[in-house]
DNA sequence: AAATTAAATGAAGATGATTTTCATTATCAA
DNA sequence: TTGATAATGAAAATCATCTTCATTTAATTT
C-alpha cells in the first residue's frame, strides 16, 4: 500500500503531475477494492465516501493509476472496461463464466513460453497479451 | 462464396428470415473483404458501391452474417468491433502490432490443450477464447 | 393476380460509455 | 505572496452501438 503510493507518486513526479487530495483518496480507495470495477462501479463507491469528486476526475485518476502501472484495462466484452489492481499482483489471464460472470483467475508459464515461441517465429517481439477463456464454471455446471 | 452463401440462406431460412437483395449485395460484398473491418469501414465501402444501403442495415446484417457461423466479432481493444471471416477459417487468434497495427494470425494446438488442462482445473467448461499478442512486428523493429 | 401477413429497410434518434471543454480552484516553485 | 500551471467538477461533446417507427418489400394465402 505504502509502496504502491511511492509508485504513484513516483509517475507524478516523473510528469510533472501533482498530488492533489483527490489523487490521494482514489488511489487508496481503489487500492482497498477487490475485483474488477467499471469507471461507474468505482464512481459509485466513491460517492458514498465523498461527493464533492466528480465523475471526470475518478476517470482521468483510474487512467492515470493504469499510466503509473499500479492497474491494467481488462475487456469482458461487455461494452465497457473494467479495472485491475496490477501491482503486486502477477500478471494473469481470465476465465469468465458466461452465465454468472464469474471471474477466475488462471497463470501458465508453459503457455507464456509457447506465445513468446509463437510470437518468435512471426519474427515479432511480444510485449504483452490478452487471453480470456469463456464457458461455464463448476457452479453453473451443475 | 456459393457454399457460404448457401449457409448464410441456410441460417436465414431456419430462422423465417429473407433472403433479400440488401442482404445478397451485403453478403457478397463482406466475403470479398481481406481482412478486418469495422462497422463503419464496411459501411464507407458499401456506400460507394451502393449508396441506398443504410448504416442500420449493413450493422444488422454484419450481425446476421455473424450469427450465420460465416463471421466473428474481434475486438483488439480499439473501442470499436471489427467483423472477421469464419467460414473456411479455423479458430485462430492473433498478433496485434502496436506500431503499425498489422495483424497475424496464429494457431497453437498446444496452446489450446494446455487452456483445456487449465479450465479443467477450476471445473470450468470452456466454450471459446480469445487471446491477443501484442508487440512489435518484424518490419517495425527494424 | 390481388390481398394478407410479417419481415426488412433506412432515417433518425436513443443509449451508454468514454472523453473533452471550460471556468474555477488548488498546487508548486521562486 | 505571487505567478505559472496543473487539477477539478459540471456539463457537454463524441462515438460506437442499438432501437424505433413509418414505409417498403417479400412470402403466403385466397
Amino acid at each position: 500500500m505504502r509502496e504502491a503510493e511511492k509508485v504513484f507518486i513516483g509517475y507524478l513526479a516523473e510528469h510533472n503531475l501533482r498530488w492533489t487530495n483527490q489523487r490521494k483518496e482514489l488511489l487508496h480507495l481503489f487500492l482497498k477494492m477487490e475485483k474488477h470495477l467499471t469507471i461507474d462501479d468505482f464512481y459509485q463507491i466513491v460517492q458514498r465516501k465523498n461527493d464533492r469528486i466528480g465523475y471526470a476526475t475518478v476517470y482521468r485518476t483510474l487512467k492515470l493509476i493504469c499510466k503509473s502501472g499500479l492497474a491494467r484495462e481488462v475487456d469482458f466484452g461487455e461494452g465497457k472496461v473494467r479495472f485491475e489492481h496490477k501491482y503486486a499482483h502477477e500478471h494473469h489471464d481470465h476465465l469468465v463464466c458466461t452465465q454468472c460472470g464469474k471471474l477466475i483467475e488462471i497463470k501458465s508459464p508453459e503457455i507464456e513460453r509457447l506465445q513468446n515461441k509463437l510470437a518468435e517465429e512471426h519474427c515479432f517481439e511480444p510485449t504483452w497479451h490478452k487471453m480470456q477463456i469463456f464457458g461455464n464454471c463448476g457452479e453453473c455446471r451443475k
